[in-house]
DNA sequence: GCGATTTGACCGGA
DNA sequence: TCCGGTCAAATCGC
């Protein structure tokens, strides 16, 4: 696996270095300050540590997202292999097993701009599950989708499986999307750990129906330092809410407890989507 | 008008 | 035959 060695990746390497730090020092002020309050804030420092440090080994990875099954048609010609993919994808196929992820978290949004493209009722489920694609599908042939679902034990959790990989935005985003973390949490390459980290999250953080962004973000962080954009952002997510705790409170679209993981600095405050409600209308 | 979402229908695997 | 995943026309919102 070649790292990728480009000016641009050793900037963004050496950015996410700097978030990093900032992270893990925010961490342990708030431990310091207050071991049993702000745990909310101490979960999203945490989880931007674990952010960081996918991303860092993405980029040391150098992995770009292979292709996957991006040659998808519509339905007019190939239906009968499209589906065949898709049963392939369903039903635990070689490679969608290798492709397919499985997250846990307190919002559904992960850096990415997702479309929706269906709506199911399961069996024996209290809450529908909810699908989407990469935004970019059409326009790069991303192959990434993901299922959506309310965890039936907590409802503020969203349970999220990923398939495929993301080809479409930074090799951040899609190698790191693209490095299958184990259950087990091993061997992660080149990883600065500071803090905390577990196995199950990947850089994340930009809006679910963010239809109406108009570039191209995934989890790329751009320009500026990212350790001072740290700072107000934290700032902001201890006033508006102390515990961080998710469920499905309405919250507008600067109340960063909602907006959950704003990897996305530059278009944090845009995020519309933040809303447990927003996705399920139960 | 364009692009995203909704939702009923369709398809294939179990 | 049932159920889960996706399609695509209709609808909505900017």
């Amino acid at each position: 696996m070649a790292a990728l060695v480009t000016p641009a990746a050793s900037l963004v390497s050496e950015l996410m270095v700097q978030g990093r730090q900032s992270a893990a020092v925010l961490e342990a002020l708030l431990q310091d300050a207050s071991p049993t309050e702000h745990a909310g804030i101490r979960e999203l420092a945490a989880e931007i540590l674990r952010c960081c440090d996918r991303a860092l080994a993405a980029l040391h990875h150098g992995g770009v997202a292979d292709g996957g099954d991006s040659g998808r048609k519509r339905k007019s010609g190939a239906a009968a292999h499209k589906r065949r993919d898709k049963r392939a994808r369903a039903s635990g196929g070689e490679a969608a097993a290798a492709a397919k992820r499985v997250e846990k978290k307190r919002t559904a949004e992960d850096g990415f701009i997702w479309r929706k493209y269906g709506q199911k009722e399961i069996l024996n489920n209290k809450h529908p599950r909810l699908y989407f694609r990469c935004t970019y599908k059409d326009d790069g042939g991303c192959p990434a989708t993901r299922q959506v679902q309310l965890s039936e034990d907590d409802p503020s959790l969203f349970v999220i499986t990923y398939f495929g990989h993301h080809t479409c935005c930074a090799d951040v985003a899609a190698a790191a999307a693209a490095e299958e973390v184990n259950d087990l949490g091993e061997t992660r390459p080149f990883v600065i750990n500071f803090g905390s980290s577990s196995s199950d999250d990947y850089c994340g953080g930009q809006s679910e129906t963010s239809s109406r962004l108009s570039s191209r973000n995934g989890c790329l962080l751009e320009g500026g330092n990212v350790g001072e954009e740290l700072r107000p952002m934290v700032a902001k997510v201890e006033a508006a809410s102390p515990d961080l705790q998710p469920t499905a409170e309405p919250c507008s679209s600067g109340d960063a407890s909602c907006a959950s993981l704003p990897w996305d600095w530059d278009i944090f405050n845009e995020t519309s989507f933040d809303d447990v409600s927003d996705f399920f209308p139960f």
